[in-house]
DNA sequence: TTACTTGTACTAGTATCGTAGTACAACTAC
DNA sequence: GTAGTTGTACTACGATACTAGTACAAGTAA
């Protein structure tokens, strides 16, 4: 673990939040592989000069999330489990309620289902055109 | 206006948001049209049993997105402004913006653009089997 | 002008959130 | 066992968010 995530104190985002992005996406990007050891609290409470307790509450919550797994005297790691089939499921259903979240917010503005599938549409071709 | 948007103080969602949203929606369904008055600050806060400054704090918000206008000594409006043409490209700049904010969110847990067309996708075949 | 309506500014109280400090508990290694 | 590591529980402080109370300003109508 020679790279460190970032955190912006300034950013409206709480550090927490900033925090457990940081760690999902990193997760989720291959950047953090399965099983492997994430800093100690204290250690990344230093590094990002942040309280232990905020970097300690990250991690229990990812650990509910099924996405880390903690041992006391050892350290916190990448959950294999989470990657397991019968976890695909709870995956999706999140997305489920991102998407539901999402809908009725654009709803709320007025927006249809439609509208909303033409603007990922369009970007979704701007994203691949770029990665070529 | 014989109809009252009703609110849940037990809900998470603050009073002002939720009454914001109803409004909202009322008028992008067309609920409420074009010049149509909304109940006063105070007839409103009564009939939601709130403080008149949580309403009057909607009703300014919704007038700085130029979606109602107000006057003093008359009443609150649904703008005509509003559905002129020239504020299309800001409506289309919301609705781009909230794209942009839903595809970070479902990026930080891992899902691609594509995941989230599926699932829109899959979600528009209902909602028009729905309505035939 | 005067009475009455409307929205608004200012202030304050309460609750909640985010973070930090400190002390504690579980575990490992020797 | 003991020392040293790890994560955790409890508490408290500061900041912010939300709502309400009160007094005010701008406009209308007679």
């Amino acid at each position: 673990m020679a790279e460190i995530f970032s955190l912006s104190p300034s950013h409206p985002m709480p550090l927490y939040a900033q925090l457990t992005r940081a760690i999902r996406f990193a997760i989720a990007t291959g950047k953090l592989g399965v099983g492997e050891q994430l800093p100690t609290v204290r250690q990344l409470a230093v590094e990002l000069r942040v309280n232990a307790n905020t970097v300690a509450k990250v991690y229990a919550e990812l650990e509910r999330s099924g996405i880390l797994e903690t041992r006391r005297g050892v350290g916190t790691f990448v959950s294999a489990r989470h990657f397991a089939a019968h976890h695909r499921d709870e995956h999706e259903k999140h997305l489920a309620e991102l998407v539901d979240r999402f809908v009725e917010e654009a709803g709320a503005m007025g927006f249809s289902i439609d509208d909303v599938l033409d603007q990922l549409q369009s970007r979704r071709k701007k994203e691949t055109k770029k990665n070529v």
